[in-house]
DNA sequence: CTGAGCCTGCCACGC
DNA sequence: GCAGGCTCAG
């Protein structure tokens, strides 16, 4: 058959079937890891669109990060070019709300210049609330920090419930208390339900929603307002498995119009997301919702080798409560996952250094810093990894740290521009009005607002007044004070209204209010500060960007929607992701959290801290979910994964002593082979398999020469191994007959070959000497670059006492076994042919 | 009201 | 191992 659309050649036989499947037959697509489902998702727009006839405009396309949309228009283009692209109506959940609530906010009795509130405001609004009952609390001997009733309100509202709603549900009626006793389960419930109802009403003087708001004032809007959904023809949902009870009602409130033209795609698997509310239970409710839903089953992976595949099943297939599914590879089997432990969190990040090095000298030139993948548990793990990869001069870059929005130097510009488009938002009005410190402190700041609301009035506008001299009973200092915050904001607002753009309005605020004197002298680290503020300039500019090339047609251009209002709203609802350009982390090893690892991938996955108390993480309340996360972390890996865990880690200042993760456990119980302990050694059929995973040239051999060579000249390497045969740094523990290369306590010492050997601690010079020479090895010192601190023992180096014999590290599931007797060791040193593989060539030390 | 300096408590995930 | 909160002096 001539195909008119040649896109949906590349398919296979079940993402055709899910791209031609009938528009208006509700349709789930459950889709593994790596199966294409976002060529399935991008397909099935085109397809709707080329095929069905459908107006760009007429298509919903809901993603769960600003990354996945943009990804998604980025392919999207390429099928249908960028004009219809931008005429799809794409992005998030809170995106979507946000766009149309500006549109209609007089139907769910909102202004249209509200502000968003993230969640540091919303802390410090319940923090204010909470403040009247701190003492009542602390009598009681309850601590409620103001985090968790702000967990509390939000999950109540990821569920639809109001205040009341929450009250009724959550505490008894007067009568249904038996005494007037405190009844701290009930009054606690009852009292998070007060200073619900006391947030809410903080939101609406402030002309503001939270994130949740944005989403329940979009089921308002869409489930009341026919105008708000009759433009939808077709919703796609994609990471259905993470929608939460909200979600799922705007689902329904703008699909269910549609009549069945629904698509979600999802994976229960890699449901991530309960902590936050999301319920997997969405899949099997769609089904009844949604009259005859049809589900198709995405099952083949092209992402990863068949042994990553095999480590990542046997992870997440010992959740006994899991649906069992199948999940097929063509791939070859390549390179068996690593598994690996060290004494400590800083041996641990040495090797991941020293092990990325390693892989990129040996895949001459296949690999780059940017392949490489550092997945955890939680950003707080990245520390030690983070200056290990610093000491090596491996550029890395953190995803999903420290939010770029969340930083000060950014909240101050933004809460200007905030109160420029909102003069109710106290939040913005109490950072800006002291930024530079002007001298109104706490007590002005309530006054202010006080009389705003005697008065009914906005605050900024009596702020405005007060400088205007047309409020009474005002001191002349107070006067005084406000003058250059009331200027600068008028600057700015005139500016705003004859339309002037986001970056000039930063431009100008930073001379108005002399902003960079102000960091320097408030901030010893100004220098990065101001570094983000440029970096907020260079966003704001590619906001207008993106709003020219989204065309907008007239009719859908608003007065209300200026480009600062566009650019404020992109500030509120967007990550740090969104902001780093591609060049810039195109070479680096990726930092990232597993949960925003989530729909990415890199040929090099490595996941430390595979330990009890971190996977699963110690507070969870839910350990599958820990499970499927470690799964989702494997399933990001193209070609190598590695697995590490410590035997004490640093905690909080505290070290604590850790074990291997329970996960990895019980999964190598039933499946043996499935982690080894030995790196790869990268050899040409390795470096092949990498390859056409990847589908890239392999690297030549000379190439491969050239930076191995190299590689063993710039690292800082100790070579225990004959030449050839290196296959990862291990740590080896120090011995005095060390001395004997030169070596003191405080060097790096990390052995190429196989896996670690211990020198056994009796033996003297001459027996180790004569140990490593009939193995064909030699000591050599660490070329003395950098002071190091990176060995554990480092730090035990003034310590008169001689230090304990380290336990072999080889063996990555019985590490807790004590160290063999000398018998083993001497088996373990005498390796030169057999088991070891280890030829008897003469090692020769790196030239210098 | 500000700013220095101490101290506590924190350790997740993201729109 | 550091950030933000708190206290206290100016």
């Amino acid at each position: 058959m001539a195909q008119p659309h040649p896109f949906l050649e590349s398919l296979n036989a079940a993402q055709l079937k899910a791209v031609l499947h009938a528009p208006d037959v509700p349709l789930q697509i459950l889709a593994g890891p790596g199966s294409g489902k976002t060529k399935v998702l991008t397909s099935r727009i085109a397809y709707l669109i080329l095929h069905h006839m459908l107006p760009p405009s007429s298509i919903c396309a809901v993603t769960f990060t600003n990354k996945a949309a943009n990804e998604m228009r980025e392919r999207l283009s390429k099928l249908i070019g960028k004009q219809r692209m931008s005429e799809v109506r794409m992005g998030t959940f809170h995106a979507l709300c946000a766009l149309f609530l500006r549109k209609f906010s007089k139907i769910v009795g909102i202004q249209a210049n509200f502000t968003v509130c993230d969640a540091e405001e919303s802390k410090k609004i319940i923090a204010g609330l909470l403040k009247p009952y701190k003492e009542f609390l602390s009598s009681n001997d309850i601590f409620l920090k103001d985090g968790t009733v702000l967990s509390y309100i939000s999950k109540a509202k990821s569920k639809g419930l109001t205040a009341t709603q929450f009250i009724a549900q959550h505490c008894k009626t007067s009568s249904e208390r038996k005494s007037s006793e405190f009844d701290p389960q009930n009054d606690i419930q009852r009292l998070v339900g007060n200073i619900y109802q006391e947030y809410e009403k903080s939101l609406r003087r402030s002309n503001s929603l939270d994130f949740d708001d944005l989403l329940l004032f979009g089921v308002r809007l869409f489930t009341e307002h026919r105008p708000a959904t009759s433009w939808c023809k077709h919703v796609l949902v994609d990471e259905f498995q993470d929608t939460n009870v909200t979600q799922y009602e705007l689902l329904r409130a703008i699909g269910g119009p549609t009549e069945g033209c629904v698509t979600v795609v999802g994976d229960p698997d890699q449901s991530i997301y309960g902590w936050r509310s999301a319920e997997v239970g969405n899949l099997a409710r769609m089904r009844k919702d949604f009259f005859g839903s049809e589900q198709i089953f995405l099952e083949e992976n092209y992402r990863s080798t068949a042994s990553i595949l095999k480590a990542s099943l046997a992870i997440v297939s010992q959740d006994k409560t899991r649906i069992p599914k199948t999940l097929l590879t063509s791939h070859p089997a390549g390179t068996t996952p690593v598994l690996r432990s060290f004494p400590s969190e800083h041996a641990e990040a040495n090797f991941i250094a020293v092990e990325i090095k390693r892989v990129v000298a040996y895949m001459g030139g296949l690999l780059r810093w940017g392949d490489f993948a550092i997945l955890l548990r939680f950003s707080a793990l990245s520390r030690a990894i983070e200056s290990a990869l610093q000491k090596e001069a491996i550029p890395s870059a953190v995803l999903g740290g420290h939010k770029f929005f969340e930083r000060l130097e950014i909240k101050d510009l933004l809460a200007y521009l905030q109160l420029v488009d909102n003069p109710n938002f106290i939040p913005a009005l109490t950072r800006a009005i002291n930024v530079p410190s002007r001298g109104i402190g706490e007590k002005s700041i309530m006054a202010l607002i006080a009389r705003a609301d005697r008065t009914n009035m906005a605050p900024l506008d009596v702020i405005e007044q007060i400088y205007d001299a047309k409020q009474p009973d005002i001191k002349p200092a107070m006067k005084h004070k406000t003058g250059p915050f009331v200027k600068a904001v008028r600057v700015l607002r005139k500016l705003a209204t004859e339309g002037g753009s986001p970056a000039d309005l930063i431009r100008r605020l930073l001379e108005l209010v002399d902003y960079e004197e102000h960091l320097k002298k408030t901030q010893p680290d100004w220098e990065g500060r101001w570094e983000n503020v440029q970096e907020l300039i260079t966003f704001a500019s590619e906001v207008e960007h993106d709003m020219n090339l989204a065309g907008m047609d007239p009719a859908q251009t608003e007065i209300s929607d200026t480009p600062l209002r566009l650019f404020l709203q992109a500030s509120m609802l967007s990550s740090e992701g969104d902001t780093q350009s591609d060049e810039d982390s195109k070479d680096k090893v990726t930092i990232s959290t597993c949960h925003a690892a989530k729909g990415l991938e890199w040929p090099v996955v490595i996941i430390p801290a595979v330990e009890q108390g971190t996977f699963p993480f110690y507070r969870t309340d839910d350990v599958q979910e820990e499970r499927r996360l470690l799964y989702v972390a494997c399933t990001r890996a193209q070609s190598l994964l590695y697995l590490s865990y410590v035997g004490k880690r640093k905690v909080g200042g505290e070290t604590k002593m850790k074990e291997l993760s329970e996960f990895v456990t019980e999964a190598t119980k039933e499946h043996t082979s499935i982690f080894t302990a030995r790196t790869a050694q990268l050899l040409p059929a390795e470096r092949a398999v990498v390859a056409r995973v990847l589908g890239r040239r392999e690297a030549s051999e000379v190439d491969v020469a050239r930076r191995v060579t190299e590689f063993r000249k710039t690292a800082r390497y100790l070579a225990f191994g004959a030449e050839g045969e290196e296959s990862g740094p291990v740590e080896v523990a120090w011995h005095p007959a060390l001395a004997l290369g030169g070596i003191t306590r405080t060097t790096t010492l990390v052995a190429t070959a196989g896996p670690a050997r211990v020198l056994p601690p009796t033996a003297g010079l001459a027996a180790t000497s004569a140990i490593l020479a009939r193995a064909g090895s030699r000591m050599v010192p660490a070329p003395p670059r950098v002071p190091t601190q990176v060995f554990a023992h480092s730090k035990q180096n003034t310590d008169a006492s001689p230090l304990p014999p380290k336990p072999p590290i080889s063996d990555p599931i019985s590490a807790k076994v004590p160290a063999p007797p000398a018998g083993a060791i001497k088996r373990r040193l005498g390796m030169g042919r057999g088991t070891m593989g280890f030829p008897n060539k003469r090692f020769k030390p790196p030239t210098q």
